[in-house]
DNA sequence: TATATCTATTTGTATAGTCAAAAGCGGAGC
DNA sequence: GCTCCGCTTTTGACTATACAAATAGATATA
């Protein structure tokens, strides 16, 4: 491994296992030659590449910090079909439907591949925005990845902001789809039964290990996933 | 400008406007330092950051190439939910349902923020997998960014597939829909009026100009989109 | 003929330096 | 107090060079 893709992961390795916070700073250039014993050059690569994947952000002559994450705008950057306009300005708020601390089930462990007997934290949630039902949330948080969920009632803090601020990065598979409303998820969202609704669904990993598993259900009629691309690497 | 953002841009663009193709031979690293009289280093960082980016591919003592495009594989991951297997293995075609070329009315050129009187080739098409209907595509061609689609029948090439070969690098924006099938939509993919549907469409830019607008409509109960991301900069 | 070896080319990584640009900080002058 | 100036730190861009690793193609050998 050469010496400036060892800089990097272990920076990164920092960064993800939530030892270095986001505006945390990172030593400066020449404290990194001097640890690693290369030149300038070597280092400047590694904290580059971590700038360019926006770990990082560098500003001369302050140095470089963790960056803050952005694993939530890379697919939740939900549109409001209806208003097109950005979240700023909406008045968004939440209630908590159901909180239980129980054991995974089988299916759900398989499907997680987590064990069986893994205690987890269940949470219904319901978002409202302008005064009207915009997702529900349901989510199961492993309690061994993140053991203070145990004691958060996350009744001033969603789950999805509040698990940011405990494990601030991370990797993550999303699945999109769309699913009619069965009889109960209409209910809430105050929808017709049947309606076309899109399904959201996030595992979230931490160093290997499964830390969340969230489903949002967004009203079809209302809501949207948007989003630029550009061919990319990986 | 940097003289190293010069190369990677100068290369990008004759990338993207087509003037080097997918597997096109990029001059070796010596003959740019020659062109840009500057050192190795800064010609490698040029293309190491275009191989990141998964524009070219570089392999010792052959050199460096223009790699295939990979924007479909950015959204259209599309995975088989029955199945959940590959897309190797399963027997794909499609059918023209219906092709014509005319003008763009005024709702849509504003939409794609084109002029009204563009002249467009209006496509639909059925994707058939595995002997059941998978996609409806709704496709507008702009016919002044691609003209050769004037005379292209589509019969044996999808048209996703053929535009890809005539303009195979461009910047696209995705949005991510779930709609209920109306009528029309039912009878073509085989399901139920009301069922839940996943709608993604795409616009396609080369060089600033809209070179096709797309919706593909998927039955919800059959497909979803899936993907791993990490969080990224830009 | 088939296989092993050599050679030339090209990319990958690293060094040790230079100069420049951005920006925070303190001090001089008003 | 406020503004302007220069100093210092840190990142950004670049050079010229070196050696290493991969490998396609030529050459030599069994």
């Amino acid at each position: 491994m050469s010496i400036y893709q060892r800089i990097f992961t272990d920076i990164e390795t920092k960064i993800i296992s939530g030892d270095w916070r986001p505006g945390d700073r990172i030593p400066v250039e020449h404290e990194l030659v001097a640890e690693y014993r290369c030149s300038r050059m070597t280092v400047s690569k590694a904290l580059s590449a971590l700038a360019e994947r926006g770990m990082i952000v560098r500003r001369r002559k302050t140095g470089s910090f963790v960056a803050s994450p952005q694993i939530d705008r890379t697919v939740m950057d939900i549109q409001d079909i209806s208003t097109e306009a950005e979240l700023a300005g909406h008045e968004h708020r939440f209630e908590i439907l159901a909180r239980k601390i129980e054991r995974l089930g089988e299916a759900e462990a398989q499907q997680l591949s987590e064990p069986a007997d893994a205690e987890v934290l269940r949470l219904q949630c319901l978002h409202i925005v302008d005064g009207r039902p915009n997702a529900i949330e349901r989510r199961i948080i492993m309690l061994d990845a993140v053991p203070r969920a145990r004691e958060e009632s996350f009744a001033s803090i969603p789950p999805g902001k509040w698990l940011l601020e405990q494990v601030p990065w991370s990797k993550a598979k999303h699945v999109i789809r769309a699913v009619s409303a069965d009889t109960v998820t209409a209910r809430i969202l105050q929808t017709k039964r049947g309606e076309a609704c899109l399904s959201l669904i996030r595992q979230t990993w931490q160093n290997g290990r499964t830390v969340t598993y969230v489903e949002f259900t967004h009203p079809g009629d209302r809501f949207q996933f948007a989003g630029t691309f550009h061919p990319a690497a990986n």
